[in-house]
DNA sequence: CCTGCAAACCGTACACCATACGAAGAATGT
DNA sequence: ACATTCTTCGTATGGTGTACGGTTTGCAGG
């Protein structure tokens, strides 16, 4: 397995756990007692997640947090593709979604910077294909406070679902930006201009100025107006104004149009 | 390894990769003959991931398709990291890109219609993160074209940075959101009704519409319109327009202010 | 021509991974 | 007391990337 997604699990069973106690499950209660629970497994493999990325989440090293035997994993959790629901899920459950008001722009913002700051708590969402987002109730709840925030705007449904759609796909750019930059600076020993003394030659002879006029003025001008290779907060603030902007516009002429026949 | 991304080998190794030919290296011709080539392995490990996905991708699976055994790729490609950034920079090379007139909505557009057609090409590139673009030729060659559609109309550089990243930043949602659409309707034996019908009942279990109105409403009339669980050729026109009327409204706004002064 | 040696090739091995299967043991209902 | 049922876990299968070291190949220098 390489990519991790959402929804790869038998639907009707990763649904039932999404929402386990809330489903009253017989749960015949026979045989040894759990040592642990469906919600330590997620937790633990959260942590896992957070703290050493994606890529070293493994059964095993859940069981080994937990006290258990690599297989007694399995018992809480039917594997590994419905642990990554659970995982989503939670995660979206972590903060209490606040109250929104104020303009339009104030709330749009509000729900990217909630989402920004997911990320950043959990870098992993990101590398994580949730294209079919699990329909868990944090997951759901939180869907259901974004659309609240453009509700009664004059906006058709799906025009609604497409805005939302819209705003929380754009904040995974810069924020994957964001993250790499800082995991640059985290791990390199080398600092980047020292990084840069050893690759400018090579990079010189590649980056011919004459078949590259552009991006190389482009290149420089942003290298030195950030003091490094990128400045993904800023990327993330000027995308997400230009993004307001033309849902606003859209917003307006909407109402516009129908305005006429109200 | 689970999440494949670039950017990962030793920087200057690759690079020299990215660009071989191009740098006159001394090639030693001592030793057999080389069989193969590194552009007939960067293109079976196209073929291979196009063809049954990058889960798909193993270096035996690419030592087989050139009748090789596995250990032998490794003469010609330093790993899998180093690979992923040759398939990428390869694909980017695919297309000629064709010279961009008309209106700046029209240049904007054509940028993405370009990179919606390239992932619905090769869908493993949404499986990669390429917050680290390889520097190759092709890739280089793209991004200067694409930063040649905005230039001259009074953009700081950094902006112009900033506004092709969004541009393609917001492609991959849609192009995300379209593939699985197709892979679903592909792969399922279930068709969508039947899905439904099955999992109506623990649906509306789940899903009571006294804590879910507006979603409820939202998703019904979205499944109503769509005659499917979503529509993601409309959510890439709508989210198109809005992204690029955001950018017009930004540069003629920046055009006028900057008109003033001059 | 022959030999030295660099380079290509590949056999083997290691340390992982997810998980199928089935045995062993524990706690409950009868 | 016993049967049932569920947890736990040992073992095994078939995959992964790649380190290491040996074998083969064929050009370059003597």
């Amino acid at each position: 397995m390489s990519t991790e997604s959402t929804g790869r699990g038998e639907p009707d069973r990763t649904l039932r756990l999404l929402w386990r106690e809330r489903l009253g499950e017989p749960l015949g209660s026979r045989g040894p007692k759990q040592r642990s629970s469906v919600d330590e497994v997620v937790e633990a493999a959260i942590q896992i997640a957070d703290e050493e990325g994606i890529d070293a989440l493994s059964m095993r090293r859940i069981a080994d947090r937990l006290g258990l035997k690599p297989m007694s994993v399995y018992t809480y959790v039917p594997g590994k593709a419905e642990l990554i629901d659970l995982m989503v899920d939670h995660v979206a459950g972590e903060v209490v979604l606040p109250a929104l008001d104020g303009s339009l722009r104030d709330r749009l913002t509000e729900i990217a910077r909630l989402q920004w700051e997911e990320y950043l708590r959990h870098p992993w969402l990101l590398s994580i294909d949730t294209s079919r987002p699990p329909l868990g109730p944090h997951v759901s709840d939180r869907w259901e406070w974004c659309l609240g925030a453009i509700d009664g705007l004059g906006l058709s449904d799906v025009d609604m679902d497409r805005v939302i759609t819209l705003l929380l796909g754009f904040v995974g750019g810069p924020a994957r930006a964001y993250l790499d930059a800082e995991r640059l600076h985290r791990s390199s020993a080398e600092s980047d201009v020292e990084w840069w003394e050893r690759n400018a030659p090579l990079l010189e002879q590649i980056m011919d100025p004459s078949r590259y006029p552009i991006s190389g003025r482009v290149g420089q001008a942003a290298g030195e107006a950030y003091e490094a290779p990128a400045d993904p907060l800023g990327a993330f603030t000027f995308g997400l104004a230009r993004v307001i902007d033309g849902i606003e516009r859209y917003v307006t002429s909407t109402a516009a149009s129908a305005g006429g026949h109200a």
